[in-house]
Order: structure tokens, then sequence, then C-alpha cells
DNA sequence: GATGAATGAGTATTCATTCAT
DNA sequence: GATGAATGAATACTCATTCAT
């Protein structure tokens, strides 16, 4: 199992492979549970290289926390087309964000469990990330306070708040999406935008919130 | 530090003792981390007895979250009135809720981080409690749309997804919350109230929801 | 070979089991060499036992370094008598000197070669004994210079350097000794009082230092 | 740091250069704590290179030792005239032997320490050296005896063991002259004289050893 | 009931050494 | 001649777990 034994590579391709091994061993047994030995077997090569290339266990999980966050904003970023309104801005980074999850289980494991688990170090580093995130979704909030001409100073703090419990829920419907069968990115982003910009009031009285009409992606016009 | 060394305490009282460590070992450095050694001494007892008692550190593990599981939806049952409107349950079981995780954060760092992340046999465990709630909530949304004569069939799917989010951003901001200074079980119920309830949609529209007088959790009266 | 293996012993004793084992590795194989695995097996127990009762390599050469220092500070305290005059003193204490390094020679590695060798740390350890005994005979040059009523205040320094030449003499000899067949204590240390007392010129003029009439250690009288 | 890095030099100064950074490191490090990595690193060349000429760890090691006891031996023969008597030249040698250990540490350490405490084979090494000298005084006390016309057949082992005892005196007296703030090479040969040619019987008689008139190491004249 | 004594099975890390180019 | 790429073999140290008393 494992990579296929080739030798002599250069060194960027063989530290790419490391992290591809250790990202996938740290997102399935943990932090932990991950033995070096299991890590430097499955990237196909010996112990003592994975050293010489990322020098320790810390590090390497640093590196895979690093490369699996740049992964997941380049992936929203990517997703996103600023000069929409602010709710299909926000659409469109959901369904970026729920597809590169699901398509990166293990680096989503690493990110959003193990790297929140195992030591303030670690945990930060995934802040620097969500910060990032949980500020665009704030300045997004921001931005339809003014569009909608209406309650224009919500009080900061509660603004972040809001983002927070936004990302937060983001968060948990990837995981929850990911294990229940059936339940596509679109699926999950449309579900999380009902309950986030409609409010399960208007959802009640019948007042969804509605996605635009099919907008693909990777088309740029609307 | 820790337990006073106190000789021939019935059963039942010792392993109470050995569960609180066990917790805040736990929930303080992570279950791989901690070791019985650690855990044994913080009880004030011999490793040995812990043995006898818990009979390995998966079994004390899961007794950890056992019991703290219980207890967290004790805590909220206790705070939830449920011959009162749908949001109004809702407020005081999120009002319970952070109460609690502020309060138990050792608690809740087992619950919410650290089951989650080393296999699924904790996960499970905390899977089943977290279904409790999420039923719990399911069933409100559904009540709520009954009462609003309104959208009675959402489908079922998109309501567990609903549900699924809430808790997820309840979770979210438990955390947010113990991390921010200032920040209170009450306003972070309201933040989360105004975020799930109205939507954004309404609350850019200046129609928040509004939490009711003062109810203390306490008094049984409106 | 090693010890054999009984079962369940006191700690003080198992102890003292370990700090022989380790100082016979210690004194063959080299500070860096030896390998706690060996030192374990040696001493007729497993390695965790070894770590639980000494901590570290580190701990553990430094008890071997503070046992086999003190025993050969007091093996010499033993032997010498401070009623006699200088050179008697002197005489007596180098035949402890030598009949113990020859009793000990894994013990005399350890201090003599390996402390010095790895490490400030352990170098400071001998260092501390080395200079109880500098001191000592420093004392008795002192001693020697007032009861010959003449010479009373060679230079500070330059006694300390003849001190140190006469230890670091006596260091070399016992090497020498224990190296060469059929070269004992006594011979050692008679060889080392004609070099020393009378110096090389008193000695080719036919002028050596004679031992006292024989002399027994165990005896008092003279 | 380290030998900069100029391609393509002979093989003899390459090798010079690789020794003079393993002398430094062995010498500072410890045999074994020093690294090939470390040694090839401050020889400003590729591991394999260090492989290439030197064979192995051992064998650098043994080159290194070989070259320094060459060094040394050769330093102490340039520095005596063998026309003089004998106390003469002992001075002389004495004066030789303590200035090039103080200019060259990492060298004696090498040869006082590391090569003696890292097993046989390299111990052998230094002791051929050492055997050159201690026969050089060997002879330089039989000749003493001779001119002496007295005591001329002192026993060879006897003899031998004073040279031990004078060899050892020296090699202590240099370890403890580097380490002590301002005694040159000339004090600690004074010192060694009075102690090891008039011995303290005679010193604490105001007798001691009187260094000849100022006689340069570089001049010939007498 | 309670514990001091003891260990099997790992884990991260390092190092001397060698190919293939 | 010179080196980047690679590894087999060891080593210090830890931990969950169990007897014998």
């Amino acid at each position: 199992m494992g990579a296929v034994k080739t030798k002599r590579m250069p060194r960027a391709v063989r530290e790419q492979q490391m992290l591809d091994a250790a990202v996938r061993t740290f997102g399935q047994r943990g932090y932990m549970a991950a033995s070096m030995d299991e890590i430097a077997e499955l990237a196909g090569v010996s112990k003592p290289l994975v050293y010489l290339y990322l020098n320790s266990k810390e590090d390497l999980f640093t590196a895979c926390i690093r490369r699996e966050a740049t992964a997941l904003v380049a992936a929203i970023r990517a997703g996103v087309r600023t000069d929409l309104p602010a709710d299909r801005q926000l659409w469109a980074g959901l369904r970026a964000f729920f597809a590169h999850t699901a398509q990166h289980p293990d680096a989503w494991s690493v990110l959003h469990l193990q790297a929140r688990t195992h030591g303030e170090v670690f945990a930060a580093e995934v802040t620097a990330m969500r910060d990032e995130i949980v500020t665009f979704v704030t300045q997004l909030i921001a931005a339809a306070a003014r569009e909608a001409h209406r309650n224009p100073d919500l009080p900061e703090r509660e603004v972040a708040g809001l983002a927070e419990a936004l990302v937060g829920a983001a968060e948990s419907l990837a995981a929850w999406a990911n294990a229940t069968e059936g339940v596509t990115a679109r699926q999950a982003a449309t579900t999380l935008m009902n309950f986030a910009w409609s409010g399960l009031g208007d959802l009640m009285a019948g007042r969804p919130w509605s996605p635009p009409e099919e907008e693909p992606l990777t088309r740029p016009g609307g």
C-alpha cells in the first residue's frame, strides 16, 4: 500500500508526498496516535528522510496545517465573486467551502479537529486561517446592513458573534453533510443560507431564502 | 494539590473523585497526553485502584464522557419549561447550555474536542448525547412550524439540517463566549437567537428577535 | 550473565544493583557507548525500572560519579592518621588511593576518564571531589613546610601547582600500576613518595625517601 | 564559519582541512558526540567526500590522533638540545610541551581525553606516542644517574615508574595551567621541575631547583 | 481495600554510511 | 571529483497495565 516506491525524486516532490501521507494519517488516526513510522511508510520513504525534510513531528504537523489551511482559504476565495450582493457572495463561499471539505475529509479533520485539540501552537495556526474567514463573513454582514439602508451600526461585538455563529454552523454542517449519505455541498449550502439569512422565524412563516438561478461555479456570467 | 488523601471512602465516592481528576486531566492535557499516573495522583489514589474501579484508560475516558454528557443534558432539560412557546423553550435551553459549558470548561473540552478526536468509539458516545439534543431542537422547530400554521411539512432532512446548524452554531459560540472576555451566557444566547430565529435578513432589516422580559432560570412563573 | 533475577526487592537494594551495573558498563564501554538497555540487563531489571528510580541517563551517570567519588574519598580518609608527620600521612593516603583504584578499576575509569570527558556538569562533579583531595595535599605540604621551620611561605599558587602535580602523578601512576603486571599499591606508593618527596635530584644522589617500618593500615602503632 | 568554500583543491590540502575540522570538533564535542555532519560542514565539504578520503569515523579519528601525536612529539623534540645536561633537557622539553598544549587545546583534548576514553584501539594509538616520551624521560633519568656517578643502577621498573609519574604530573599540570588564568608555560615548567627534580623534601628545606639563565627556545647559544 | 514493585511494547529521534548522478 | 538523495540500525525515554503482598 502507499505510494509506489519511486527512487530519487527531487526534494520538493518528496515533501509533498510526505505531506500527503501525513495529512491522511493525522486525519484518520489523530495527531498523537499517528506514528512517524506509519507516515513514512505511507509516503514510501524511510523515516530519516522525513526527519531530514520536515524536522520533527510537530513541524510536520504544522506544515500539514499550513498547507491545508492555505488550500481551503484559496478554494473559498476562488469561489466568490466580490462584485455580487452580500448574500450571493455568502452563498458562493459556502458552496466552495462545503465542496472542498467534502473532497478533502482528512484535511478537514486535521484543521477542524486535530489542530484544535493538541496544543495552543497548532490551534493558533488554524485560528489564523479561521479569523481570515470570520473577517470575510463579518464584512459581508456589514455590507449587507449597508445595502439594506437599515441598522447600519450593529454593535461590533454583535456582528462578531453573528459571524462566529455562522462559521460555526458551517463547520458543523460540513461534518454532518460528510457523514450523511446523499447530502451534497449544494444542499448543505442551501440549508445554511435558509437558516442564516432568513432565520427560523421567516422559514416557519414560509419565507425561505431562495438560491439564485443556476450559477455554475466555473462560468463567469450571471 | 489534588484531593486530600482521606483513607477508606466508599467506592462510589472514590469513583467520583477519580472521574473528577480524569475530566480535569483529559480536558486540559487531552486524551492521549493525559497519563494514568497523573490522574491517579490528582485523584489522590494509587494507580492500581484506578484500574480496579475503572478498568482501563479507555473505560475511564468513556465513563467521563458519559457522566459529563448526562450532566449537560440534565442541565439543559432543567432550564426548559415545555409548556412555553418554541422560541421561549429554545431561548431557555440555550441559556442553560451556555451557562453550563462556561461553568465546566474541562467537561466541555472533553465532550466537544477530546471525545470527537480520538476514535469512533468515543465519538459515538458523544454523538448519542448530541442526537438527543438535536432531536429536541428538531421537535422544537417542527412545533414552531405547527404553531405558525404554515409550512407544516418542511422535508424531514431539511429540518434535521437546520437543527444540526443550530446546534453547531451553539457549540461554536460556546467556545467563542468562553474565550472572549466579558461575554455572558445571556449575551451568547441572545446573539444566537437573533441569528437563528430572525436570520440575517430580518436583522439587517431591523427586525431582531427580542428576548422575553426577565425570566430567571430558577423561578417558575413568567 | 548479570545479577540473578531475584524479584521484588526493596527500592534501596535495587538502586544499588543498578548503580553497580551502571558503573561497570560506563567504566568499560564509556558514557556514550553504554546503552541503558545493557545497563538494565546487567542489573537484572527492565529498563523502565531504571528510569523510574534513576530518572535519566544523565542522572544515572551523576549518581554513579557521586557514589564512587564519595567511596574513594572515604577510602583515603580511612587510611590516614592525622597525628603523624606530613610525609607519613601522604604515604598512607597514597597507599589507600592506589589500593582502592586497583580494586575498583571501573569506578576509577568512571571518575578519571568518563566523567571528565562528557560535559562540564559531570566534570564539575569529579572536580568537587578532586578539589577535596588537592586541598588535603595542599595542607600537608604547608604543614611540612612549617615542620621544617623553613620556607614557610611558599607562594600560594606555587603550592597549589605542586599539589596539582602530585595528585596528577598519582592518578597517572594508578593507571600505570593497574596496567603493569605485578605492581602493587605499596610499590606504586613508594615510587611516588621517592619521586615527590626526595625528587629526582636527591634520588640520583643516592638519597631516596624511605618508607617507614612495616606499618599495616589497620594497626595503630608505629 | 568553517573553511571558505574553495573548489578544486588538491587532495592533500582538503584532507588537512578535514583533519583541522575533525580535531576541533572531536576536541570540543567529544568523539561520540561529534557528528560527521558537523565535521563535514566545518570543513566546508560534503559528507561523502569525507568518507572518500578518510573512510570512516574511526579512521578519521585515528588520523587525527596520529597527526596530533606526531606534532606534539615533534614540538618537544624541537625544543630539546641533546648536548645539554639532563635537567636542562628536561626543562626544555617541559617548556615545549606546555607551550604546545596551551596553543592547541583541542588537539590536547583529543590526545589526552578523547583518545583514552573511547576504546582500546584509539588508546593504543596515544600510548604509542606516550611511550616514546616516557622512553625519552627514562633515558634522561638514567643519564642523570650516570652523570651523578651514583646510584647507577636503579632498578629498571623503578625508573619506569618515575618516568611515568613525571609524565603524568606534566599531563595534569597542562590541564591545570590551561584552566588557571595567568599561568604560563614557563611557570608550569618551573613548578614541575621544582617538584620533580628537587622534591618536596628539598623544597621545604629551601633548596629549590633553579631554572637556567634566560635561554630562549629559538636561539641556539647557552 | 490498597499499594510498592515491576514490565512489554512502543515512540520520536539520530547517526554513520552509501548510492546514483 | 563532488554531491543531493536516501536508509538500516540503534537509542533514550514513556506509558498502560499487572502482580505479590
